[in-house]
Order: structure tokens, then sequence, then C-alpha cells
DNA sequence: TCGATAATGATAGTAATACTATTATTTTTG
DNA sequence: CAAAAATAATAGTATTACTATCATTATCGA
């Protein structure tokens, strides 16, 4: 009798349909994590999403309004889920060092275990995030969409801003330097993969986390 | 009797026929950044870009084998006008610390002149890269062809590298820093404009080049 | 157990779009 | 002025996101 303690809470805004609540919809999101992995999301088709679950594509439809959603919601899904990781392993701990330490750990390292209190892949997400996510964000859209759809993300920026500003109360760009060093340890995972020449990593990821961990303190003297 | 004193030179890998060694292939390309930066680049079409030019598709597409390499094309451009101009800037400044700082100067403030030394609008490109730039850079595609693709920009980060190094040889982490100072601020640029509680910039993009000078210079301590 | 309700399946269709093919016309150039 | 190159005109193909409709199967309350 397993039971799940928690459950990441994605807004309705992004889907028709709670995909969580029915065998197709987590179905439908497992799979489609496997294939944007797989194929990138340009190549992603609904077509081929339905033939891999042996669904129809209207049956798709009934959960996700439009393919582009589909992203959208694995996103919002992904940042809750960082930001519910965030509060849980900052809490307790002593000093506002500590915990900024350990944010910038679990922001910049790469996703190696799959928490498996869901249907979803996070280690598979991570790495969809990297690469997909900015498909998402840099479109033509009003602003308050855009403001719904980093609803989470600015979430947790806020949060570690918040332990910058505990540790130096007069500092100005704490936002700045959380996204900063977000956005930029992605790239770099993504260059450390593909461009190697554009990073200073060798074959060992963590030190990105070091890099990024000294670049914040550096900051803050 | 106007004279072109130079020409930004893109390599042959991004088109099937030189368009700016014709009056329709200059249009292609002038025309192509008006209508990115209008719809995007997702809702920009072979169509609207040929109904607006007033020639047939098939004209365009013996200039570009796709849409996407238009986008390649267009990114290429930038990156070898930027290091152009980087290379000009830089000449002749005494110290590595002068060339450092004016270097993060040029690669962090948006563009706000045309050098309308081509019919390259360099203000509405500078733009475009923003937003688009990444949907070429994040796809499915082989190494060999990514490295071909960022070739100029890797070039830019080098040069960068290169200065950091003379200010202090033992600085293990050069290509990040560029790299973080170069994506970071067209990053902060967006958020400017589109999620400023990402953001510490209140209407005023200066902070951006400041903020990312900074970053350095504390690093490099 | 039954009968209603909801979820899913099966199937067909539309409009948009990237890209190709072919032939006629115009422009350029030696 | 004639040959060659560039462009226009036009038609067509395959893919794909998304819609519409109706049949079938699960689910669930009484």
């Amino acid at each position: 009798m397993e039971q799940l303690l928690i459950k990441i809470n994605v807004s309705s805004d992004f889907y028709l349909k709670s995909p969580d609540e029915s065998a197709l919809g987590r179905t439908i999101v497992a799979t489609s994590i496997e294939l944007i992995h797989q194929l990138g999301f340009e190549a992603f088709t609904i077509k081929k999403l339905s033939t891999k679950i042996g669904s129809p594509e209207s049956s798709i439809y009934r959960y996700f309004e439009s393919k582009h959603m589909i992203l959208v919601y694995l996103i919002q899904w992904y940042w809750t889920w960082i930001e519910y990781r965030l509060v849980f392993g900052l809490n307790n701990l002593a000093s506002p060092e500590l915990k900024l330490t350990k944010a910038i750990q679990m922001l910049t390292e790469t996703i190696e275990e799959d928490s498996s209190f869901s249907h979803i892949n996070e280690i598979l997400l991570d790495k969809i995030i990297i690469t997909e996510a900015v498909k998402a964000y840099f479109t033509k859209q009003n602003n308050q969409s855009k403001k719904d759809h980093f609803a989470a993300y600015i979430r947790v920026v806020q949060r570690v801003s918040d332990i910058i500003l505990e540790i130096k109360p007069t500092y100005k760009f704490s936002h700045m330097l959380i996204s900063t060093v977000i956005e930029g340890s992605h790239q770099q995972r993504f260059f450390a993969k593909n461009l190697p020449s554009l990073t200073d990593v060798n074959s060992d990821e963590e030190y990105i986390t070091k890099f990024y961990t000294q670049l914040v303190f550096n900051n803050l003297q």
C-alpha cells in the first residue's frame, strides 16, 4: 500500500484536465518527457506521442491544449519541485551562509537521483529543462501570461535572494546574481556536453558548482 | 561614391548563395531581420517573407537551405561583427584591465547605433539575438555542426578569456566567467523588459553592465 | 445489478507550412 | 546580340497541429 506523502501542485492554468489523476494522464506526461528528451521539442510530435502511448491524438488534446502547453506544464512542474526540494533541503540549517551554499549546490548540480515519489523521471526532466525550457520562455506573448509561466521560477529566485539579503542587507543585485547563477549553470552544463571550448570543465561537472559558489561569495564580501 | 571599407565575412557553410552579393540577397537578409524581430522566429514564415519582399518563395530557397539556416546565418553575422567591433574597440588600449573593462561593456550593453556599413540593422539584430538565438543553439544536431555554428561566438569568448589570463594567469575559469557574462547579460536584458521581478534593474539597463563588471573584477582579486 | 455519466477510442478532416519541381521570363554579361 | 545566369510564376507534396463526430468502454452511485 504505497502512499504518496506529497504531490507537486501545478496550476490548472496549464492543463485542460489534470494529468496526474488518471493513468492515461500520467502516461502522457511520462512519455512526453521520454520523447522530448530523446527527440528534442521540435521533432517531438503529438502523433509520435500518441503512437507510443497507443491512444489517439484526440485523447491527448483532452489533457493539454497544445504541444506547447505540454512543455510549459513540465517546466512548471520542474520549478515547483525544485522549490519544494529547496525548502526541504534548507530547513533547519543554522546560518544563512550555510543555506546559501547549499542552495547554490542544489541549483547548479545535475539531478542524479529520481525521487520516485511520482510518475515523473526527474533526471530526464532536469536534462530537458537545460535545452528545451528556453523554447517555451522566449515566445511572443503578453507579459501577464509570461509572469504566470514564470511564477514558480520567480519564487525560487526570490527565496534565494532573501538568503543573500540576510547575509548582506545592502546588496543591490540579489535577483540578478541568483538568476545569473541558475541560468549560467544550465548553460555551462549544456556547453560541457556540447561545446567544451566554452567552459573550463573537464569531464567533471562539479566544477560548475564550485565556480558559481565562488562567484557568489566573492561578490558578497 | 560610397565605398565600404569592410564586410562581415560569413562562412559559405551557412548559405547556398551569398546573400550580400545581390540586391535580392540583401533584401532577403534585411527583411528577415525585420520580420523575425516583429513576429518572433516561430511566427516568421517564408511565405510572409516572400510576400513582403515581392519575390516567390523559391527565390529565397536559392539563397538559404531552410528557414532555420536564415537564423543561423544571422547569428553568425552577429558574432563575427561583435568580434570585429571588439578587436577594433580594444586596439591600443594600454592595460589589460582597461581592455577587460571595455570588453565587458561592449558585450553587455544594448546596441544603440547602427553602424550602417551594411544593409543589416544591427540594433534589431542585437534584439533578435537575445530572444531567438537560443532557438538555433539548442537543437539536436551532431557536435561538429554545433562547433561550426558556434565558431564565431567561441572566438569572442577566447579573446576575452585571453585578456583575463593576462591579468591573472592562474585563473582557472576564464571561459566560464566570460560565457556567463555574455549569456547572463542577454538574459537580464530579456528579464528587464519582460520579467522585472527576476532582475534588480529599474528601467535603466546600465545596471547590467555595472553588475557584470563588478562580478568579473571581484572574482579576479 | 443497473443505468447514467464520464473517459477513451476510432476515424476523418482542415488549414498552415516547409520545402521541391518545372517551366517561363527577365537580367546580366561576354 | 546571343548565351548564360538569375528570377518569377505556378503547382504540388508531405507533415503537422489541431478540430469534430460518433462509437465504445469504464466507473460509480443507488
